[in-house]
Formats: C-alpha cells, sequence, structure tokens
DNA sequence: CGCAAATGTTTGGCTAGCCTAATCTTATTG
DNA sequence: CAATAAGATTAGGCTAGCCAAACATTTGCG
C-alpha cells in the first residue's frame, strides 16, 4: 500500500517524463520544484522509490517509472479524472474548482469504489479538462480532441470538455444546453467569420467562431 | 486544519463518551484500545488535542470533548454518514462494505463537496445503519428510531437502517424486498413469540421477533 | 485504613517526510 | 582541458505518530 507522498512523487514523475512538453528529462531538482519539497527531500523519496522498484534510477542518473510505478501513477490519474468528472458533473463544481478536492480524493484506496464511480458516471472517456481518462485496465484512450471550430459542416461529434474556465464562458455553454458527452452536428460554417450552426440535443444554435474555439471535440 | 490521525481522536473521544453505552468513561486505555494504539501514545495525542483547545482534559483525569472538539467531531460523523450513504445509495455498495471507504473519504477537506453531496443525496436523514445524519450546522436531528419490534399493529412505518450487519441477515433483508426507505404496515403481531405479519411494497411476509428488533424504523 | 491492581504518564527510541548545509558529480564554457 | 556553474547526494536534525519499559497515581478491596 503506497502513502499519499509515494502516490503523489508517482505522479509527478510521470507528468515529468511522459507529460513533459518538449524535453522530458525529470530531474531531482525539477520533480523537488514540481512538488514543492527541497531536492534533498526528492533524493530520500527517489531511493526508497528505486528500492519498492516503482522507479528505473541510478545515482545521479536518469529517473524514469519502471513497467510497476508507470501502472500505479496511471491509476492515480485515472482516479482524480473520474473524481473531477464526478465533482463537475454530480456535485455542479466549477471546472477550476474540481483539481484541489479531486487531489484529496485520487488517494482513496478502493479498487471497488473507482470502478462503481465510473459506471456511475456512465464510463466517461475525458474529464472536465478534455483530459483522456484511462480506463480500468490502465490504458489510456488517444485524445482524438480538437476544437469544434475544426470540425467540418454536416459532421457530428461529441463535446469533451472546454479550452476556458471563465464563468462568463461557461455560463454561456450551459445556456446552450452543452455538456460534456452532449452530442453537436455542424450544420453549417460561415466564411466569412467562422460563425457556425449547431445542433445539439434537438436544438439549433448559431455561436461565434471564438465560441467555437474553446469547446472540445472527440 | 486537523490531521486525520486528530480527526480519529476526536472522533474516538465522541463515540466513548457521547455514546459510550451505558458507562460513558472515556479513558485513555480505552480510547487506545478503540483506536489500536498503545496508551502512551494516546495520552500524547490527548495532549496535544488539549493544547489545541479540543478537548478538556487534566492529567489523570477525564476526557471530554470541549465545544470546538465537539463541533469538529460531529462535522466528521456527519462526512462519514453523508459519503455512506453515497456508496449505498449510489455506487451500489453493500452495508457492511461502506464503512471502510467512508473511513477514508471523511478525512476529505472540503466545506463544499460535503454540501454539495448532501444536497445531490436529497438531505437524507440517516445513513444505511440507521444512525442519524447531522445537518450542516452539526445539529443532530433526534433520531426517533426504534426497532419494528416495537411498533403497534396496524400502523405503518418507514424502514431507516439495520441493527445488524452481518451477510445472513442483510441476505434475509434483500429477500424480502426491504430497503432503506420501504414502507412497512405491521398487520398483526404474535403475543406468543413476538413474529410479525408485515406488509410492504404490496406482498406481506412473517418475522421472528430477533428479525423485527434488528430493523429500524422511524 | 493500607496496599495491590488498575489505570495513566514519562522517557527514550523508532520511522516517514521534511529541512539546511556541506559535499560530491556532471555539464558547460572560455 | 581546466575551472566554475549547475545539479544531485549525504549528513545531521526536526516533527508527527507510534512503541516498550519504567514510573506515578488512583481505585478498590480485605
Amino acid at each position: 500500500m503506497l502513502s499519499f507522498t509515494e502516490e503523489n512523487y508517482l505522479k509527478a514523475v510521470l507528468k515529468l517524463t511522459v507529460n513533459g512538453d518538449t524535453k522530458s528529462d525529470a530531474g531531482t531538482n525539477k520533480l523537488a520544484a514540481y512538488l514543492n519539497v527541497k531536492p534533498a527531500t526528492a533524493t530520500d523519496m527517489l531511493k526508497k522509490l528505486k528500492e519498492k522498484k516503482l522507479i528505473d534510477y541510478e545515482k545521479y542518473g536518469k529517473i524514469t517509472l519502471s513497467e510497476t510505478g508507470k501502472l500505479k501513477a496511471v491509476e492515480i490519474i485515472r482516479k482524480h479524472r473520474l473524481w473531477e468528472t464526478f465533482l463537475f458533473e454530480k456535485l455542479d463544481f466549477t471546472w477550476d474548482e474540481v483539481h484541489e478536492v479531486a487531489e484529496q480524493l485520487e488517494h482513496i484506496h478502493s479498487p471497488k469504489l473507482i470502478d462503481k464511480l465510473d459506471e456511475f458516471l456512465g464510463y466517461p472517456s475525458f474529464d472536465p479538462h478534455g483530459d483522456a481518462i484511462p480506463n480500468a485496465k490502465g490504458e489510456l484512450r488517444i485524445a482524438k480532441q480538437k476544437p469544434l471550430s475544426a470540425v467540418s459542416p454536416e459532421t457530428s461529434c461529441k463535446m469533451i470538455g472546454v479550452r476556458d474556465n471563465s464563468t462568463t464562458f461557461l455560463k454561456y455553454v450551459t445556456q446552450l444546453g452543452l455538456a460534456i458527452n452532449t452530442s453537436i452536428k455542424i450544420i453549417s460554417r460561415q466564411e466569412f467569420d467562422g460563425s457556425m450552426e449547431i445542433e445539439m440535443n434537438g436544438k439549433t444554435a448559431t455561436v461565434s467562431q471564438k465560441f467555437a474555439e474553446n469547446i472540445l471535440v472527440d
């Protein structure tokens, strides 16, 4: 059973290696900075995680997750994103509020809990921020997400998230009857200003290009 | 911000004083036994909690919660019972599975989370075990709960929980079509052995006194 | 009452995570 | 190819929670 702290280190290593933008060096300093601890502390933990065979690591060397470590890390991401989805969809949290609470909830240990939660939410593919949710086997569906503005007329897509988290934007989204998983059909698109006529839940609406750029679809 | 451990001590003190069956002495030894730690450890924590003004306590003296401590403890009970209700009602956990996971979930810090959860669940008054859920102000609705065996014939009541959590008992309960919130009408009661004929969901059944004593109704 | 049993506390010591300061290794660059 | 800068590690020390063992107090019974 991993401690909260150990789990957070694994998650951090994953973020800094896999998702590390362009340059994907983990590094004791970056890791420590990411977790708001001092490098010395990170070194201690790295030794411990190596001992537990969760990371591959030699003194002064590269830091990478082992197979087991990666599985654990992805599992935590899965929990985090499922909880975010729950908070957003069922408890009416706003997009910017979900993260902090999910940081706590992701450490609850109960396989049954997370599977049941997944089922309860209808096996969502994306969290409120449009990030893919790994499935129960730890497999991450490849995110083919793109902005609504990039969808061709007369085709359909499914909303998976937003890019803007401002209240004004989200209010508008809600007003239009849009939500995660809503199917959207693009009826037409004006060449002039990029505005689009879309249909969802049987209703039609016209939205600006600016709006469409901030809606993420599958 | 209280640590998990501190919260568990407060909860334990509450259980051992308020709810301590007949004899309601807290006591370092009992407290330690309840929390599966050694008395020395409990003494340490008691000093710390006294320091934080969460309990009233003098060396070799009685242990009681301060006003602040009681509020905190009741808040944790509230969270625990709301989570139990959530797990049971929304995620199809069984009666005996909810407690363990709720023990973890009760320590999540987020006022908004718990209020929204309460709302999501429809402001329930009782958890799956029939224990009253304190409201947001920490007030505990007086539990008017009583065993089914105490209900007079020809009157109706609503099931709010169980007293026994054994699998055999719960299996029986389910078989009879009983669940939280099921309305039950007592048709008759035998003076001889206390067995009762009851009706719920249009079906009738005869249950023993032992059974009726373990069903809690409002 | 008086003394043993029960109960509670103190002391010293342990691990997990964190820190600072000092040291060591690797990278960079003139 | 040094010499220094950047990065990583070690050493020693801290707090929260835990423990065992020694010590102190209270209870209760003959």
